[in-house]
RNA sequence: GGAGGGGUAGUCAAGAGGUCUAAGACAACGGUUUGCUAAACCGUCGAUGGGUUCAUAGCUCAUCCGCGGGUUCAAAUCCCGCCCCCUCCGCCA
């Protein structure tokens, strides 16, 4: 949620720059019925400053046994046009909100304008493995080591489940305890959250209302299945005001997430590539504006990490403008190559949503005793996925002989060196 | 799922239609004094929105007592719906 004193004090400036996410925004009908909204505060409150006056005096007349009826009756029509301007009023706030609701934030200046072709390379870790063979993608490599079964899985669930089996299933919990453990002994606080939550969490961490048809919902608890642990670490402190030393306050999390994924699938997407289920290890932050940036470049380099000591080789990218997600500011990408497919896919996505989620959570923080509270900034990252992950780890560490070489840090939650 | 109890500002807590303009305490902050891991005393001390303003300073008006409606000239207080917590009962992979 954008502040709307923003939009008033700058209207042109905040239009070109969300125009540069989205063309078709336009802040005029807003801005209109917020002129509206203003002025019908002012007549509303005036009333009920006389109403309030006039109740006083009810009372007094009737505590000193004086005839109030008179007032009464002119007290009453008072109310009666209270009660007229407050239901056009709630019409227009739920208009504004509405409105509100579907702007994305403003990007930060350093994010390159334009398509998603326009991101920026920052930087890379290895290199583009070479092989003296024809390699195989992840997804053959699962079938013939018996590690991924996507047709039981279909059977049971549907098509776009996963379902590891055997080393498979033992690589899997490996990952995630691995990544668990690196950010909690990187100061990061551990909590498995709910994997649903409700209707509010969603709305705060800006899944909701933009995103419904991508959220599997359990309509007779009202309950949404996570598609990512930020839907629900968002509405962490939601509420709360922190005092300014408690800030960064980090998290790690692991979830299973959950996406619809409604819409085509392209032939290159098969696989682990995009799927309905998966485990994510999810880092958050809540920091004050000062902290926020670099607290975003060392989310990165915190989820670089887990890739590094992998052995995996990676490239770390700037999103364009028209390629973030509706609440984040700015947001870097790790992408891993998976040689199959001669492609690099996302593997983490690391974004600053300054205020807009804290807006909508009341998530503030008191910058010093005594000072007004501010809005907190808040960060989300992968820390990471797991299934593209693996889909690298199988398809970049194949061997001559057909064997996958299991990435040393992994070894011993294993038990073997080799699949 | 059922019965009962509860939800008041950072915490505890009074208040049960009309100076509630939400008491009081604790914590916190500022000060005075004593003099030293501290006490006593004085003062300040919730949030949001509108107006005024350079001001996120003051002043002022409005709103907020779990959330949403309703009754009334007037609601923390009465009525309806919902959420959460506690105790007990039922059901149960």
């Amino acid at each position: 949620m954008l502040d709307i004193h923003r939009l008033r004090e700058d209207p042109m400036g905040i239009e070109k720059r969300l125009k540069t996410r989205d063309s078709s925004i336009e802040l005029e009908e807003i801005l209109t019925f917020d002129q509206k909204r203003l002025s019908l505060i002012h007549s509303i409150e005036q009333l009920k400053a006389e109403r309030n006056r006039g109740a006083q005096e009810v009372g007094r007349c009737k505590k000193a046994g004086e005839d109030a009826s008179e007032l009464i009756a002119s007290l009453s029509g008072v109310s009666n046009r209270i009660a007229e301007i407050d239901s056009e009023l709630s019409r227009i706030l739920s208009r504004i909100d509405h409105l509100m609701s579907l702007l994305p934030n403003v990007p930060h200046p350093t994010v390159p304008i334009g398509v998603k072709e326009n991101k920026v390379t920052l930087r890379s870790f290895g290199k583009q493995p070479q092989f003296g063979f024809k390699v195989k993608d992840h997804l053959a490599i699962g079938e013939e080591k018996k590690i991924l079964d996507f047709r039981r899985a279909a059977m049971i669930a549907g098509t776009r489940f996963p379902m590891y089996i055997g080393l498979g299933a033992r690589l899997e919990m490996a990952l995630i305890q691995f990544m668990f453990a690196h950010h909690a002994e990187n100061g990061y606080t551990p909590v498995i959250p709910p994997f649903l939550g409700n209707s509010e969490s969603l709305y705060v961490s800006s899944q909701l209302p933009k995103f419904a048809d991508d959220i599997y919902h359990c309509e007779k608890d009202n309950l949404y299945l996570n598609p990512t642990a930020e839907s629900l670490l968002a509405n962490l402190h939601r509420g709360e005001i922190f005092d300014e030393d408690e800030l960064p306050k980090k998290y790690v999390a692991y979830t299973t997430c959950f996406r619809r994924e409604a819409g085509t699938y392209g032939r290159d997407e098969r696989g682990l590539i995009r799927i309905h289920q998966f485990n994510k290890i999810e880092m958050f932050k809540f920091a004050t504006p000062e902290q926020s940036y670099a607290e975003l470049d060392q989310l990165v380099v915190d989820a670089e990490e887990i890739l590094r000591k992998l052995g995996i080789h990676y490239r770390v990218a700037l999103l364009a403008t028209q390629d973030l997600a509706q609440q984040s500011s700015k947001t870097i990408d790790i992408e891993v190559y998976l040689p199959a497919q001669e492609r690099y896919y996302e593997v983490s996505s690391c974004s600053n949503c300054e205020d807009f989620q804290a807006r909508r959570g009341n998530t503030r923080y008191r910058p010093g005793t005594g000072k007004k509270p501010r809005y907190v900034h808040t960060l989300n990252g992968s820390g990471v996925a797991t299934p593209r992950l693996m889909a690298a780890i199988l398809e970049n560490n194949q061997m001559p002989d057909g064997r996958i070489h299991i990435p040393e840090v992994l070894q011993e939650m294993i038990g073997e060196e080799f699949i």
